[in-house]
DNA sequence: AGGTACTGTGGGAGCGCTCCCACAAGTGAT
DNA sequence: ATCACTTGTGGGAGCGCTCCCACAGTACCT
């Protein structure tokens, strides 16, 4: 009877009634301790955190999540293939930030790909398993079908990058309307008068954002928007050749270009270096991002910096807050919440 | 009573004994078909198949690890700093094919980085926490105390790159010593008679594999060592300029170089060409890696690739076996194993 | 006929924790 | 002295699974 079932006893670790058995107190009382309850008193408390350290005391975490029902764990999902996600500074940004607020915490970050059909597959099963208690989702496709099933699951979820100004997850952006007509603003201030805009990709909500921030910006300083400024992009350095190609045929007394992206204004660069024009002399340039690019183009190129990591925290930050929120049986307190975050100009010598 | 503890019931998702119950079996049945075991007749396999379909029956981690002791769990530990395994191609590919050879199975990956004291810190817990199954190790120090740590916890383990020839843990490695000899084997085939080597730093047991590979292919091909053609670097640029003067030096007349890694060879060649000599007429020169950097390098550079990827396969496949060998309560099957991997000589144009 | 073996199955016990009810003891208002 | 709280504590029940023992049924020897 004694030696029944010795079985598992995970490598002879110690148990939280071994450790209330040392103490000398009952079980649920160590389990107070150990999750940190404020109602212990403060010697027995001590004599519960003596018993810990002395047996190595360390929470079985399978046994916690079966009878807690939940896991500490959150995933943080890249739809993009693995091969984007190193090559692009922005999710090591984000990690970055995302780790570095999970520091002291004693949840769990996973990282999952899901850029391809098999990897979406293996993903939705992991969230019905409920193997995570909240989702990071950096960058969703305004089709995707990932927060349709989050919200069925009733997986709390955070996005970085509302897919529309009605997002319905929870989700943290950076100020692109403000970004861009912090931009726009210091064009003007320079003293240009002509600033065109080559766009981002406009299914994007944060381009369209900036194109707000475009139009706002010229219009308060008492400027009437010209439409033939306008030239939409895609973000690649392609779109931004093309998209400047068409803006000095139409405008070629323009003195002025803010683009959507860093890449784009390379391509505009390249198209403005051909056509004689010298930057920042007859042109001035200001880019988006402030990627590696900026820094290193010739001239440096004026940009404007999204503080990725703070977007990286408070995602984790609203996250946890839902998480919370959630486990106090139904009742949600607190509305969806969406974080904007400033952004700032760093200006280089294309301005 | 009915009403008793419907608390958890996690988001109201079925239980094994609801399938049970609905497959008209016992829950020990539909365990065995869970699980794969070939102890069950087709008949009842079909009908719990069945019942798991209808009710959208998905097992529960938890509960799983609590009962059968274990995680489905592993960890990839990176002892580096985010950004060195962002900026490092060796460890992206390891993490493709280490995710290739677990896609088919419902193990997790776990990526851990461990590149400060805290990190380390909170990995020790997280071992001692047994929150995985086995461990990951790429490319450890010799004096890191994390292998001890390991073994101390009964944690299986595979580190890719032993420590030297005596490694205590279960390794992966590429063919050092073969790569090393093919390269020489190669210059020495295309007529070159003194041939240098720059080597990578000789801590590291790759880097003094290299060394043999290298002594070996000469004396094989009849030659005799010259202890002046061989200089230490130290896998750096700037050690492989110091190195190629030192050794222009000493052995004005040597005609061709191989060196410890791609960026040493980068160093070389600047000082090659500083020193007015061709690459490959004066000089042939090889490289080890096969990065990036070889193949922009101009002349395009020979190098010798290591197969990051199939390494990272072969660990998982290494380690999972060491795991499912300790399972079956103590007795360990199979030594300590070590796996050494073909490498491939990349010919271009720099010999 | 009796043994011996194997196959397939059901279900008890137990994994280590959290949750919550019960209750003792103390505190203050009535 | 009584009631009503509050604070601190113990421990039962239960989370959903795996493991393993027990046992019925069948098959194949002596």
């Amino acid at each position: 009877m004694a030696s029944h079932g010795v079985r598992g006893r995970s490598g002879g670790r110690p148990t939280l009634e071994e450790v209330a058995a040392r103490a000398g107190v009952g079980r649920g009382t160590v389990s107070r301790v150990i999750n940190g309850s404020p109602r212990v008193s403060d010697a027995t408390r001590a004599a519960v955190q003596a018993a810990v350290a002395e047996l190595g005391y360390v929470p079985n975490t399978a046994a916690r999540a079966l009878a807690a029902n939940r896991t500490d764990a959150i995933a943080l999902v890249v739809p993009e293939p693995e091969t984007r996600f190193f090559a692009e500074p922005y999710f090591s940004d984000m990690l970055r930030g995302v780790g570095a607020e999970l520091a002291d915490t004693q949840m769990q970050l996973l990282l999952i790909f899901a850029g391809n059909d098999r990897e979406r597959r293996r993903l939705a099963e992991y969230l019905a398993a409920h193997r995570v208690d909240g989702v990071l989702l950096v960058s969703v496709h305004a089709d995707d079908p990932l927060p349709e099933l989050l919200s069925q699951l009733e997986i709390p979820a955070v996005v970085s990058g509302p897919r529309s100004a009605e997002e319905t997850l929870t989700s943290v952006d950076s100020d692109n309307y403000g970004g861009a007509r912090a931009a726009v603003e210091h064009l003007l201030g320079r003293g240009r008068t002509r600033v065109a805009h080559i766009t981002g990709r406009l299914d994007v909500y944060g381009a369209r954002r900036r194109v707000d921030g475009y139009r706002d910006a010229l219009r308060a300083a008492g400027h009437e928007v010209d439409e033939l400024l306008i030239e939409s992009g895609d973000f690649t350095e392609e779109g931004g050749r093309k998209a400047m190609s068409a803006l000095l045929s139409r405008r070629p007394d323009l003195d002025a270009v803010f683009a959507g992206s860093d890449v784009t204004a390379a391509g505009a660069r390249q198209v403005l270096r051909e056509s004689g024009l010298r930057i920042p002399e007859d042109v001035a340039l200001v880019g988006y991002d402030d990627s590696a690019i900026a820094r290193h183009m010739d001239p440096p190129l004026t940009s404007v910096r999204q503080p990725i990591d703070n977007m990286g925290r408070a995602m984790i930050d609203l996250l946890l807050t839902e998480i919370s929120d959630k486990r106090p049986s139904g009742l949600r307190r607190g509305e969806r919440r969406h974080a904007v975050l400033p952004t700032e100009l760093v200006v280089r010598a294309s301005s």
